[in-house]
DNA sequence: AAACTAAATAGTAATGATTATGATTTAGTT
DNA sequence: AACTAAATCATAATCATTACTATTTAGTTT
């Protein structure tokens, strides 16, 4: 069975991006974001303390090629770009339900998309982004307290 | 017929703000975006042009305070953020679909968060954002010639 | 295994949106 | 007209992100 990184690894060699010690450890370090977004910001500052002299620019730059490769989901929230990893090679299409609370994501299954469609004749839709946000049952239970 | 300028202003009035010449500029020119977004630095741009001595700090604030009276909606796009005017005090709830060539926003009608309540057990929904972007039937007929 | 080359990175500085701060002004009230 | 809390101004700082150019390196070729 092949590892989240060495799926990456294989389509980064696919698109013929070299394979550097940045980009291992910038994969390394992502995919520990698997169901939770972190600001990239953070990735930034994390990367550079682990490894001194790496360069904002190479994170950043990699961030977004990795996101365009679908290694990655990417969001904006206040006035930050937020990352996560993509692992779930087979089904890319999905929607969030965001924890406010701890941060966890949960994806929901089924995609409101087909309801709107009629509502908008004769134009070219590209993309949709549903998210539901709240406290996840964990956080919930414990506010309760 | 109460003007949207009226309407807000009584908003303020209502939560006891009070109406300052800087206020009332502001509304006037962000109710003209209605029908699309624009980025709070554009709207800072332009008050500070027109108001030689206009305060950033003003600007973000009072647009900021709009938002949580209900008479702006804002969202995070590309590490700024957009704001647009808010007037349809009767249906505050709805979603968009945005042309991402003209920026002409579409209200959309019904909310797809009943279907997923019942993936949720347990969980506290607070909120939600449903989005879609494409091309807008003019900018589709359009591209096509 | 050494040479090669386009791609990637480092290092430094700049940019641009937004926020902080403390002194001054003003809307609405008394 | 005086009063006062709220709002604004003026200035500077902060923080995320991007730009730029010299240097390095992964992967390939000889």
């Amino acid at each position: 069975m092949e590892t989240p990184i060495e799926q990456a690894v294989a389509v980064l060699r696919r698109n013929q991006l070299k394979i550097t010690k940045q980009r291992q450890a910038l994969l390394d370090y992502l995919v520990t974001y698997q169901d939770h977004y972190v600001a990239i910001s953070e990735v930034d500052e994390h990367m550079r303390t682990l490894f001194a002299g790496m360069s904002h620019n190479t994170i950043y730059r990699n961030v977004k090629e990795f996101e365009t490769l679908g290694l990655l989901e990417l969001k904006s929230q206040a006035n930050q770009t937020l990352v996560k990893y993509q692992c779930d090679f087979e089904h890319q299409h999905h929607h969030h339900f965001v924890c406010s609370n701890c941060g966890k994501v949960t994806e929901l299954q089924a995609c409101p998309l087909d309801e709107y469609e009629a509502q908008l004749p004769g134009c070219t839709i590209t993309g949709h982004r549903m998210e539901i946000y709240g406290l996840c049952a964990e956080c919930t239970q414990k506010q309760a307290n």
